[in-house]
DNA sequence: AACTAAAACGTGCACGTGAACGAAGTGCAT
DNA sequence: ATGCACTTCGTTCACGTGCACGTTTTAGTT
């Protein structure tokens, strides 16, 4: 591996005068800047990331990470993949703050606020889908901040990168499993969530195409919105059963899953439902074991935690963008048995 | 963060001698040394990786990664495992050789004995369950050679650590899932791989557990071994089917898929089976998409190869051991959707 | 030609650690 | 007292980079 020392005794100059070229500082005549640029693609000079970070660590770097849901299982695994990768990555010599803000637009937007007096350099957030969300973003981007988004993308904002599932594909797989453990016949009922998370939508889409055109015996006879709400999950699902007694099959595309599964658990005479839930919760753990919850599609939150700081730490300590700007995870699907 | 300057200062010796303390060399005084150490306690010291990392390039310490399977997508993965994180750890200097053998054990044995030429001072194996494999790990632990086994584990070696999955739960979520998937009605047949990977009976004896206990209308009708024999899978599969004509799900509890998979595509009355195999080969992709496997079992190759490295370079380098000697990694259940 | 300002470049320090080298200090035999 | 071996400890260099500072060269003005 060659160093900025030996490309400066090649191209007959300094080290110094390498470093001003390389990190694309001003104050050096072009024909210098070619001909080292020439040398340092010719021994296909790759800077040294510990010299980096003893170098960088005296800058006091500090990202800050923004969930929500406290206790939220996915977002515990999410920061557990943020803290494992933090560890390797630590000798950069920068720190993060972290904040998980309520469950709910305003409170981010406070979070948001708060984290900013902290100047950082960059942000992880996992953010709603709110207009004035975006607009913070953006606001940041133009700061120089750089922006992750994990979980939920906002396409049309300045950020970087996403980092999470592709929603349209987790639905299809909703949709293939549901077919398949039942056996392709029967009624469906769907609870869906609220409307400040993005791939809502397209994960029913994604439930809906797949339904239609593979198993045709299988039939959505009922969509009930829940905006996240326990109470109002049990709710639906109550009137819903009522109206449809014919429904062998729940989805639960998002939220109120408490509230849903506390109702079929609750239900006096035990009817099998097929019943397919997302994301590794307590709740969904918890009803999986009881064989309430047949299936629950699980996104990665792991890797979405470790990607994302990794994503994060080369733009912004080593410059270099990431290949893609929607970094996707993948999706399993997990039983009882598998926990 | 306190670092070894700082507390040469306190305990007022000179780096040096703080050096000499902390990495456990000899010369120094037992009263000194307490000195340090209670100090380096106090201050919880941690070393600086970066600083480790600069030192350390010069050493030029080489790790070696012995696979088998070549093209085989399940250490596919696993090696970009390996890569994605030797790219985050690549700045403490060190490099790997990789090698994959021919899928049996006398070109395994004969593999690792290449590489030992190579004077290598940590193993990550994929190891075939053989007598002589384990004396072979054991003699290079005794040579001060660390080894950490992936994939299958030797539990009588003395390797540091394992990372894999846990076969017997991957054999209870098999058993789950062909549960579910059937309803939890009619006959299975099983195809079984070879004998030395160890994890087979394993999986196996955890797919009757959970038969045997929660599906009792879901019988077992037929075992037939295949040694990892795509040949022997489709004659086996053929003559099972001949012999039970009512059997509605096949599980391949390891290898054979190939040819198994070949029969039931070549059938002239296709009937609709149930179908669960073991790992995302190309194989098993291009059987989910011609919907002859119906779900696949995964065990995170990905991870097992960015955990093996990780495990290994902090042992070797930041003599750190790791906090157990068994890593699991976590059982995804695929279908063709989520592919 | 003399002076000035800017451009272009070199030098040196700092970051934290590993490790070789060398310098004291101690005890013992001569 | 001198020499010697041994213990104990301090000093120094090396690793590769970022960055501040200082120095030289160039171009422009009077």
């Amino acid at each position: 591996m060659a160093t900025m020392q030996e490309i400066a005794k090649l191209a007959g100059v300094s080290r110094g005068t390498v470093d001003r070229v390389l990190n694309n500082r001003e104050g050096v005549n072009e024909e210098t800047k070619k001909k080292v640029l020439e040398i340092a693609d010719l021994v296909d000079y790759q800077p040294n990331k510990a010299g980096i970070a003893l170098a960088t660590q005296k800058k006091n770097i500090k990202i800050g990470i923004l969930l929500y849901g406290e206790g939220n299982p996915f977002f515990e695994e999410l920061k557990t993949g943020v803290s494992d990768r933090y560890n390797d990555l630590s000798f950069y010599g920068f720190t993060y703050i972290l904040k998980q803000s309520k469950s709910h637009v305003r409170d981010q937007i406070a979070a948001l606020d708060e984290m900013l007096e902290e100047d950082i350099s960059g942000l992880i957030i996992s953010p709603f889908n709110d207009p004035r969300i975006v607009e913070r973003i953006n606001e940041l981007s133009d700061r120089g901040i750089f922006v992750v988004t994990v979980n939920t993308d906002l396409p049309d904002s300045k950020r970087i990168a996403y980092v999470g599932s592709d929603d349209y594909k987790s639905g299809q797989t909703a949709g293939g499993l549901m077919g398949l453990l039942t056996k392709g016949v029967g009624e469906i009922g769907i609870i869906t969530g609220g409307h400040n998370v993005t791939g809502h939508e397209s994960r029913i889409h994604g439930f809906e195409e797949i339904i239609s055109k593979k198993y045709p015996k299988l039939q959505i006879v009922s969509i009930e919105e829940c905006q996240d709400d326990d109470y109002k999950a049990y709710g639906a699902l109550q009137r819903m059963l009522l109206e449809h007694p014919t429904i062998t099959a729940i989805f639960f595309s998002a939220g109120g899953i408490y509230g849903g599964c506390k109702f079929l658990y609750q239900m006096t005479q035990k009817q099998p439902y097929t019943v397919i839930t997302y994301d590794m919760s307590d709740v969904n753990i918890d009803f999986l074991n009881k064989d309430i919850i047949t299936a629950t599609i699980g996104q990665d939150p792991y890797r979405q935690g470790s990607i994302a700081l990794s994503v994060l730490i080369d733009k912004l300590i080593l410059g270099k963008n990431p290949e893609e700007d929607r970094i996707l995870t993948e999706i399993n699907i997990k039983i009882k048995e598998s926990l």
